[in-house]
RNA sequence: GGUGGGGUAGCUCAGAUGGUGAGAGCGGUGGAUUCAUAACCCACAGGUCGGGGGUUCAAGUCCCCCCCCCACCA
């Protein structure tokens, strides 16, 4: 077999690991610790993606160096991967010297090759934060609808897509200057140049169906060029033959495999080339859907046009909800793994994942009463509880020591044994929802002939009789902690301690334990407290309501001097139906009528607002919003998401607030 | 707004290329058992397969329309 070479998406060195990344460190994780139980020569490979303005700024925030950034978060990006049993081979850094040096040989092959075009673009320039800004650190308001605070890219409001330079009264992110307009060559990558290429490519089948259907939708808009560059400051490598510009993240992020890769084999003895210079080998990525475009498009178009190998097979992964729901951070679903490892058992979380997975690019949902009722049912009470029940008898009534399995008992473990082929192929095929299914159903037979054969009642009469269910059971038992290894590896550790053995192999599946003696039982998992479920939610929610709080600036009292608060009743609401979230809402001020244009929700009236007295900004500037004019705001705060006006209890109570 | 993916028993989900009376696990109910982490084993669930129309001898499974949810949009 071809030696392996798997990876999964290098994290932003911006932030921790929460339990949506860990969906595909696991996902990948598993894939590759079952080619290594099946002896493969296969390597796991990622690192950190340190470059690019976030960085950058947030340095400069925290009046740290970038590199003292990324150092930090390299470290605890590796403290969290071990704990969840990521078992890298190497865990390495796009800031390195061999990511440098790939990514300039790759950018100056493209260059060669003509695939470099230079352009003149004009884009924002922050005269007081002395840089260009990057589409997500300009806002201003969307040229399309009004809405005020919006990206320099798109509107959240109504999703319409511009450029910056559309921006009504555009401001820098991070320091409120309005910017001015600059003038800078760029370099682009001529992405078109490998069209056809990347469509044969992605007709060869080097990604589910779904995402080449998907791509091939961007194949007929053409391919545009895609902008390689950035100006000085940025952190990240200077682009060889230039001056003061920068390669863009995005570049040298996926080159970042190669130079993990490069890493290793210099500490290993293994040549680079093997990997990425031969068809001798094969290359897997693990991505998120949301990157697919750079996987799918620029990256292999980047190799084609360097003389590198291009990857075997992109595999694509949903994302993560929690409860149904998108992460938030306000309900505490937003989970660090971190915080997760201060209440459960990361094995607990391998397990779950494991039962949700497959190949397909689905979504897919933690949800916690789920996770209680799969880690329970299917861990505790049905595996882990097998060699409990067994143990404890051949201890009690049989000296510690197993005997011979007879006719029926070798049936039952034959029975077990004929299916690890095919768990391997669900393995093979990252179908590890099938995997965790079949393996459940072993484990049923196996408890199933345990309580036909009812050994703790024949053990009474003759225990030697018993030990041959006994120990039937339990080399069945084998079998399935040997095929669960990949996902649960201290688990089938722990088994095989218990039966005295270095480890469980694969090679060993049809060895049978015979004669010989066994450890006392050694407990393998507990059931879920959902009290600790309950806790780490909470925890996750004060950590994050925390941070806001000083991330809010302190204010002193002249600040809301000029800020005139009134309460008005609100006389009716009216959804606008062309927009997602906008009502029109009729209040009554103490000067009359209003119209005030709000984002609550186009079923405010549902929460019992209307004909009840409202806190309003009632000085701000009217303002058109998608058309319809706003004359103040309303003050809302939102309950699970859900924004709710304050109110004024008292109906009759018409006041100013100073 | 565009595109993609979904909507199957209370919950989480299986259900190639249309065809025996629609499934699993969990929960629930009844029984059996006591070796085991109140675990395990057996039996029971009658759900408009989102709604409507169509094709067909026959449709969760194909076609059309509608509703709802989710994601992505360089």
């Amino acid at each position: 077999m071809k030696k392996l070479l798997v990876t999964s998406a290098l994290p932003y060195a911006n932030g921790p690991i929460h339990l949506g990344h860990l969906v595909e460190y696991i996902q990948t994780d598993i894939w590759v610790r079952y080619w290594r139980l099946r002896a493969r020569d296969a390597i796991y490979l990622c690192a950190d993606d340190t470059h690019g303005t976030p960085i950058m700024i947030r340095a400069r925030d925290e009046g740290i160096q970038p590199e003292e950034l990324i150092e930090r978060s390299h470290k605890s990006h590796r403290e969290d991967f071990d704990r969840f049993y990521i078992q890298f081979d190497n865990y390495y850094s796009t800031h390195s010297e061999e990511n440098r040096e790939l990514s300039s040989e790759i950018y100056n092959q493209l260059k060669a090759g003509g695939h470099i075009a230079e352009r003149n673009i004009e884009q924002a320039y922050c005269v007081q934060c002395g840089m260009f800004l990057p589409d997500r650190y300009i806002r201003g308001e969307c040229p399309k609808c009004g809405a005020e605070d919006q990206y320099g890219d798109s509107c959240e409001i109504c999703m319409a897509t511009y450029t910056s330079r559309d921006l009504v009264e555009p401001f820098c992110a991070e320091c409120a200057m309005s910017p001015e307009w600059r003038e800078s060559k760029h370099l682009f990558f001529k992405l078109g140049d490998f069209q056809d290429r990347l469509k044969d490519w992605l007709d060869a089948g080097h990604t589910q169906e779904e995402i080449a259907n998907k791509l091939r939708e961007w194949f007929e808009d053409g391919l545009k060029d895609w902008d390689i560059s950035r100006d000085a400051p940025y952190f990240g490598f200077e682009i060889p033959g230039e001056e003061n510009k920068y390669f863009y993240v995005w570049l040298d992020a996926p080159v970042g495999y190669m130079a993990s890769t490069a890493d290793w084999c210099n500490r290993n003895g293994a040549n680079f080339d093997d990997y990425w210079r031969s068809d001798d080998s094969e290359v897997y990525h693990f991505i998120g859907k949301d990157i697919t475009y750079f996987h799918a498009l620029f990256w292999p178009a980047m190799l084609m046009g360097s003389g590198f190998r291009t990857p075997t097979q992109l595999c694509v992964h949903g994302f993560l909800t929690v409860d149904g729901a998108k992460m938030s951070k306000s309900r505490g679903t937003f989970v660090n793994a971190a915080t997760y490892l201060e209440h459960l058992d990361p094995q607990y979380l391998r397990y779950y994942y494991a039962t949700k997975l497959n190949s397909r690019v689905e979504d897919i949902d933690l949800s916690f009463d789920d996770f209680v009722s799969r880690v329970d049912s299917d861990l505790v009470n049905k595996l882990a509880n097998i060699p409990s029940r067994v143990l404890s008898i051949v201890h009690k009534r049989c000296g510690g020591e197993l005997a011979a399995m007879d006719e029926t008992g070798r049936a039952l473990f034959d029975q077990v044994r004929s299916q690890a082929d095919n768990v391997g192929e669900q393995y093979a095929a990252r179908e590890f929802a099938q995997v965790t299914r079949s393996l459940n159903e072993m484990a049923a037979d196996i408890n199933t002939y345990l309580n036909d054969h009812i050994p703790w009642t024949v053990a009474k009469e003759d225990p030697a009789a018993a030990n041959i269910v006994l120990t039937s059971a339990l080399n069945a038992f084998k079998v399935v902690a040997t095929l669960l290894k990949p996902i649960l590896p201290e688990f089938s550790q722990k088994v095989a301690d218990m039966l005295r053995l270095d480890d469980l192999a694969w090679d060993d599946l049809d060895t049978v334990l015979e004669n010989c003696p066994v450890n006392k039982y050694d407990r393998l998992a507990d059931r879920v407290d959902r009290k600790k479920i309950d806790a780490m939610v909470e925890a996750t929610r004060e950590s994050f309501s925390q941070a806001e709080d000083v991330a809010a600036p302190v204010l002193t009292t002249d600040a809301l001097v000029d800020c005139a608060f009134e309460t008005m009743l609100l006389a009716s609401t009216e959804p606008l139906t062309d927009t997602d979230k906008l009502s029109k809402l009729t209040v009554t001020a103490q000067d009359g009528p209003r119209q005030v244009i709000a984002g609550l929700g186009h079923d405010v009236a549902e929460r019992g607002v209307v004909g009840k007295n409202l806190l309003v900004l009632a000085n701000l500037e009217p303002k058109k919003l998608r058309g319809h004019e706003s004359q103040g705001m309303i003050l809302a705060g939102t309950v699970d998401d859900v924004p709710i006006p304050v109110q004024v209890p008292d109906p009759q109570t018409r006041c100013h607030v100073e």
